[in-house]
DNA sequence: TTGAAAGCGCTAACAT
DNA sequence: ATGTTAGCGCTTTCAA
């Protein structure tokens, strides 16, 4: 850390060291050929403005913080993607953090960002911090909420899909195809995700008419793991059912593997339609049938906000941000 | 950015402000009750560190930066879960960044870094950098590559496999399954994984007597769309290998792509070996062989490596880290 | 044990 | 157009 400073410019040049900054920064008054001067040297100097001092003089980190509780996923990765663009365009730093889907990372995570003085925070939650963002109110810094909604936070930036809708939706185009023994394999239920996307895909099965079956509806955590458990379960199951809703990829991918130590067909003994199986590949046959949300534009909103937010612009209390999630019809129902 | 400040605490308390840093950080004696006293005023006023201003004045960001060309990709997704882990456990904050597999996003980044005063830097690169890498010295902070070890850069800590043996083992290995007519969808001849690998899988032919092809050689970007373009390719030929091998994950979905839509079977008309192409999902038919870098532990050793070189640990001129890849066996040979 | 003061590198208000 | 100065929030000598 012996690095070049504006100091060093300054003492090379003979000018005082307000008048490099003024040269570099472009604000205020500064002779032509001073400013010709000016830069050369740092050129040449190969000078690095630290960001550090910067920030803290300005008071403003100049950085998004973006927490998700698994960046091996690719809609996740996506979501960071669509920020980082964002960001990038605008001269913000992305901090990526990852919570492991990990109630007391996620926590460590937010202090982190909250120390780095983060100008603003994009929040895929697992959940359990309500306090903290509350209590801290997040030195009033922007935070958008995507993914989960975590309880207790209310008149905060949202952007994400009608998880309710959706299901309701995806449910109802299952019914159209004839299925009428539909059973879930849903998230945590304390998160909106899980949740809202199981409280929509029974509130379609009552509109049809339908009895609820809960032997039907298991809950996973998300994971791979789980897809795979609930999903032997339901085929251990005297009377299973025709079709199964799965409420996002790596359940999806788990339950399918179920399916096929089994030795069961897809669609044929069990049709599938899934949240965010979004298979970059190509290959797992047959195509999954899925409800994808719209990852890169909710990471491009999210930071788009934040920005708003932090160029003085008011939150609108009875406004959210609801992207519609795209339905990809595959081979799988 | 109204956070409460060391000061706040300090007039309320009636004390200096340095008496509460010394209370928080340990260092330095201050009197039992007072520590206490000032704990319990930190625990109520939510006073958190501003992490900016200690950085600057400890001229220590303790942060590491981690540059990767695609943070979609599932091999670079767990490097950068290795180097979380160690970054975690010791204090350190990761600045994830993805270059998109460009060069000047990377040279943005790396200046990005360089501004934050990052501690130290893990760069899978994309190569071109080497002047701004190497003018810069990056303020004395350490650097490991990972994955392309870009020219021009020596005297620097490098976590890899061997690739050059590893693209020989695997090709002989495919020799010694008796296939005698092997293409290669090889990386970009400027990155050193393109390149060693190719040279490794050219070894192994000439070392079995046998006469290259350079038609059955074709180089890709690591890129899906350009593992389809280059088997499309290789399919058209008059006469075809029977088998390939594929220099990354993403180009052997691409390249699978074009094989079954020709409507060929994997691995009877055409046999696949890849680097790097695990598939989480289990859900690829056949199973891909493929030759993998234990990605998890080149993050983490990575991170180590840079933690010790910030403890004052002096890098050994000959030695390199150099983990060994993992066989998995699949069908697709 | 505690306080006063200096200073990390930068920007911006104010003076010249 | 340029220089002087104060100060962002913190840690750490040095005194008391």
């Amino acid at each position: 850390m012996s690095a070049v400073k504006l100091e060093d410019i300054a003492r090379q040049l003979g000018v005082s060291i307000s008048t490099v900054s003024r040269a570099l920064s472009g604000n205020g008054r500064v002779g032509e050929k001073t400013r010709q001067r000016v830069l050369a040297a740092v050129q040449e100097s190969k000078y690095t403005v630290n960001a550090v001092a910067r920030s803290l003089r300005l008071r403003d980190a100049r950085n998004i913080g973006i927490i998700v509780p698994d960046i091996s996923n690719s809609y996740f990765a996506a979501v960071i993607k669509g920020a980082q663009e964002v960001c990038r365009q605008s001269g913000y730093a992305l901090m990526v953090c990852n919570s492991d889907e990990d109630r007391s990372f996620e926590e460590e995570a937010l202090r982190t960002l909250l120390e780095k003085q983060a100008s603003g925070l994009i929040l895929a939650s697992v959940g359990g911090c309500a306090e903290l963002l509350g209590q801290y109110a997040y030195h009033d810094a922007p935070i958008v909420f995507i993914d989960n909604i975590p309880q207790g936070v209310n008149a905060a930036d949202v952007v994400s899909i009608d998880n309710l809708a959706a299901a309701r939706e995806l449910t109802r185009a299952m019914l159209a195809r004839g299925y009428r023994e539909i059973g879930m394999i849903t998230g945590p239920g304390d998160q909106s995700t899980g949740s809202l996307r199981r409280a929509g895909f029974e509130q379609a099965l009552v509109d049809a008419g339908l009895a609820l079956r809960p032997e039907w509806v298991l809950e996973g955590d998300f994971r791979m793991a789980s897809g795979r458990a609930c999903m032997e379960s339901i085929l251990r199951l005297e009377e299973r059912p025709r079709a199964m809703i799965i409420a996002n990829n790596y359940m999806t991918y788990g339950a399918i593997n179920a399916i096929r130590v089994a030795g069961l067909r897809i669609p044929e003994d069990i049709a599938l339609a899934a949240f965010d199986a979004l298979d970059e590949t190509g290959l797992i046959t047959p195509l999954i049938t899925s409800l994808n949300q719209p990852a890169q534009r909710i990471g491009r909103r999210a930071a788009e906000i934040i920005l708003s937010r932090l160029a003085g612009e008011e939150r609108r209390e009875d406004e959210e941000v609801v992207l519609k999630p795209v339905l990809f019809e595959g081979g799988s129902w």
